[in-house]
DNA sequence: TGCGGTTATGGGAACGATTGCATAAATAAT
DNA sequence: ATTATTTATGCAATCGTTCCCATAACCGCA
């Protein structure tokens, strides 16, 4: 197979012992100039690279970070790992990133292997399964770093980033509102995960504060997020089929806004005329869509940055962190056709 | 910091040594059926996980293999990922993802990290800006096996997988002319790239069957593949501006077609009436686009696992291969309404 | 009783890099 | 001239595993 230059390789061809290379090659003072020159220029002739796996077993840190998502094939996570590469590759790390796909036991078995794998630290959005946190806590308790963001643990004291959830919901159900929504129905994730909730929380807030009563037949939770078509088109048929059937559907991700847009285009539902939408997403198509799409946008981007950096942090701390942050940024309504079938009331 | 248990603990609680716990963990004939039982059921209860950075180190391979695509954050390369993860998974290998953006520079730093990183092979696409494939060739010489999907590189000898990119455009382009137009533009990808050449030829090769002359002035290729918004407007804009403006236009790739809509939605353009679209994109919301989308789409999660299949078999082998492969699967062409503005003719 | 053969185990050297602790040589201080 | 100090280098242990090579205990057979 192939066989890599080691420092040994060096030392033999040059009559030193290894460990005058190995401090030749890292810089230290005890090292005379002509040696370390000699050394650095040999090295750089033969093209020596040191191998990060046996550093990785000697200094027990790899200066990689283990990312978990649901998918990558979702704009909101997409966004942020490009966030998340951006900091780490300027700090020296490397990021490596696994999917759940929603499924709980492949959220164990990604945050396993990459603990035992070596990462120095995690960056990790729950998957819509998991209500179980045992592989993080016992992980966490060992003393390694972790940082939540969107969709967090609350048991779990670390730092977290996430986006406003009850303000973007608050947000969008408003508008909705306002333009002459009043049979408003919300489509969300799984009950498990901490946006839910706090997504739901802002919904109710809006209806509150205009007097318009919460409806319970009309939430619909997909515990696969969306995942599973079929899941979606039940939620929306049954919205659908009831007496007092919404006007307007506030819906609370990315997955979930398209299956219910397919569902609605399939029963030829007029969007907005006869059921306005508004729904989280950071998808970049949204304008392009039939009809445009109000959306909700969370600073993806940005959230992935903040996390690497808390993240980082953490990990080069000297002592053990116990003061922890909860980092909340700001979402963006964008008002699109969707959601404009009615006049707007003030 | 965390301490994970290791071998010589169970060695040490056992009075035995690492040799007997070792081979008893991994299930060797030398060892009496009593002393298994007793390492399993220990490392079993006190929770032992082996070190993998230790194994590989020792092992001289990682049980990883390494995949190089432009972007997550495209439909066709996360389906690709998916595929490539099914399979790696189910044969006992880890993922790592990395990212180019269409950078030559973050190309090699990637390939180069890996490598050094251990990784067993690597899967890889290769960025619109890279020309120069010695980052590739100096790995593929040492032996490290790898192998190229969608963009391939001619000048490296393994195997390939691909879509039939040929087919696919000749089928778009025959459409297009099928339903009328005559003035069709073709907006593609960096000249660099095989998908691009073969893509073309498909393009020529349709125009040609129906006597439509090739017009040079109809050809606009965004050396950043649509990575940056103002490449495409301006050559949008360069088409819109010809005094024979185009009827309609032939997409090569998924970020092409994105901003190639937005462009013409600026310009009040009417997608058909005004010009048709059909394009090359694995998006699963091409139908929900205004107007749903005319796609050429590639099996990219089954090219995913081919090429995942045969890395592993290149990374198995006992013997240093020298057959190569190329596979080439059909791509399929689904007509929506971005490409109906003209009668049909036969 | 002694020898070849099996069976089960331990010792210790790898893998590649780092680092505390010698040690040798050169220089400075007395 | 002798001791102390600096300077430059090497030895060997370490990280966690694996695996080649002993070795010890036991068996059967002559």
């Amino acid at each position: 197979m192939y066989q890599p230059i080691t420092i040994k390789d060096i030392a033999k061809a040059l009559g030193l012992s290894t460990s005058t290379v190995s401090r030749a090659l890292t810089d230290r003072y005890e090292i005379s100039v002509e040696t370390k020159k000699l050394v650095l220029e040999y090295a750089e002739k033969i093209g020596y690279q040191p191998n990060p796996i046996a550093q990785s077993l000697k200094e027990r840190r790899s200066h990689s970070i283990g990312v978990v998502v649901c998918e990558v094939a979702n704009n909101y996570f997409s966004q942020a790992i490009n966030g998340i590469e951006s900091i780490a590759y300027s700090r020296g790390y490397h990021v490596i990133i696994t999917q759940t796909h929603e499924s709980f036991d492949r959220e164990v078995v990604n945050v396993q292997h990459m603990a035992s794998r070596g990462v120095d630290g995690l960056l990790i959005s729950l998957s819509s399964e998991t209500n179980d946190l045992n592989h993080l806590t016992t992980l966490h308790e060992k003393g390694l770093p972790m940082v939540f963001f969107d969709r967090v643990a609350n048991d779990i004291e670390t730092h977290k980033v996430i986006a406003d959830n009850y303000r973007g919901a608050f947000d969008a159900t408003e508008h909705l509102i306002k333009t002459g929504s009043r049979r408003i129905a919300h489509l969300t994730n799984s009950p498990n995960l901490s946006i839910t909730a706090e997504r739901l929380d802002g919904f109710k807030a809006a209806l509150a504060k205009y007097d318009v009563p919460f409806n319970p037949d009309y939430l619909k939770h997909c515990d696969h997020g969306g995942m599973i078509q079929d899941e979606v088109e039940i939620a929306v048929n049954q919205l659908l089929a009831l007496s007092d059937r919404p006007d307007a559907i506030f819906i609370a991700s990315d997955r979930l806004s398209t299956g219910c847009l397919y569902t609605l285009k399939k029963h030829g539902i007029k969007v907005p005329a006869d059921i306005a939408i508004a729904g989280f997403t950071n998808s970049d198509v949204a304008e392009l869509f039939n009809p445009a799409l109000t959306t909700v946008r969370q600073p993806a981007f940005k959230i992935g940055q903040i996390a690497t950096e808390m993240l980082i942090q953490l990990i080069e701390s000297k002592y053990p962190v116990t003061e922890f942050e909860t980092r909340k940024l700001d979402t963006e309504l964008i008002i699109r056709e969707s959601s404009e079938h009615h006049v707007t009331i003030t």
